[in-house]
DNA sequence: GTCCAATACTTTAGGACTAAACTAATTGAA
DNA sequence: TTCAATTAGTTTAGTCCTAAAGTATTGGAC
């Protein structure tokens, strides 16, 4: 398939292939998915428990991991910058939910993990949390989430390769 | 093979059922998907063509509307605020990338579209910007970017509904 | 041992978005 | 007609996040 050299005399979308307009519809509607879903448990966690997604995302990480996290590990799953995760640590250790502790050897690193106080919390929201997403997910059977869940794995691992340098870097 | 035990007391987490869980990773693995292309493509758009995706996005609704669009409209589509899409208005207009007009019987409306500049400019970036979409989700085979597509359609239409009231409500 | 680069985190300045209150125009009911 | 309710859009205050520069510590290279 030649490529559509970019000149624009006609009219730049209309020379992208069908292919192409269909790879892009995909990503929107990804988007729009993802964004519905989001907004709907943003919208939930603020009124059901008056936390934000990024603080209920921190201490999801953290129940998972019940030795604790460098700070750095955890600015890399919630693919949040290293400040935010600074800032995120500072209030929810005021709050007394999570606790931060020198590193065993090297004095950089901090780790920090739930406080038992924090762990009951979260629990208590993760329960109600998850019901919701269940049940938003609901429309779809068994098989398709699966099919879907297996698709996405894919989609995540390729995605986790730095991007083919671009076609026209 | 008799599943492990949730070997903490049976705190929340443990509660949820197998399927739950499942339904909880497949939605953490759409956001991650989700975001890991926004990044790319908001980063993308930044060192080339120095816009954000959100006026990028703008752009693109109006080219797919040559008649223009109301304000509100805009903003459901863009699923953000109608304050937003008043600053992003302003801004877009100032560059000479939009022009607003009256609505035609209804004073209270405003339409935007593009001006000849507005669709030059955005007619090169849509070009570069879609080819690295479609880049991003060459990883998966066109059979399964179809599967992907319908499934996602189907979530999407029953995420139009607006929560079965809740599981908790 | 002494630097210099790399690493781990923090701070700061600024941008983008939202929620909520506000203005202006329209509709419809009495 | 008049006035309340609704609708379209704007403004404002505030939140959250990022990018980039800054600090402290570590680990070689020599």
């Amino acid at each position: 398939m030649t490529q559509a050299r970019a000149v624009v005399p006609i009219d730049a979308e209309s020379r992208v292939s069908h292919a192409d307009h269909k790879a892009l519809r995909l990503w929107l509607r990804l988007f729009t998915c993802s964004t519905m879903i989001e907004r709907g448990i943003r919208l939930r966690l603020r009124e059901r428990f008056g936390i934000t997604l990024a603080r209920f995302d921190y201490l999801a990480q953290l129940a998972r991991s019940p030795a604790g996290l460098r700070m750095q590990e955890l600015s890399r799953r919630l693919m949040v910058t290293d400040g935010n995760v600074t800032g995120l640590t500072r209030e929810l250790a005021a709050e007394g939910l999570v606790e931060r502790r020198p590193g065993p050897t090297d004095r950089r690193v901090h780790m920090v993990r739930l406080t038992p106080k924090g762990r009951r919390t979260f629990g208590a929201m993760a329960l109600v949390h998850e019901r919701w997403v269940v049940d938003r997910l609901a429309a779809l059977d068994a098989a398709e989430r699966d099919a879907l869940h297996a698709s996405l794995g894919r989609l995540k691992r390729a995605l986790a390769t730095p991007a083919s340098a671009g076609p026209a870097a």
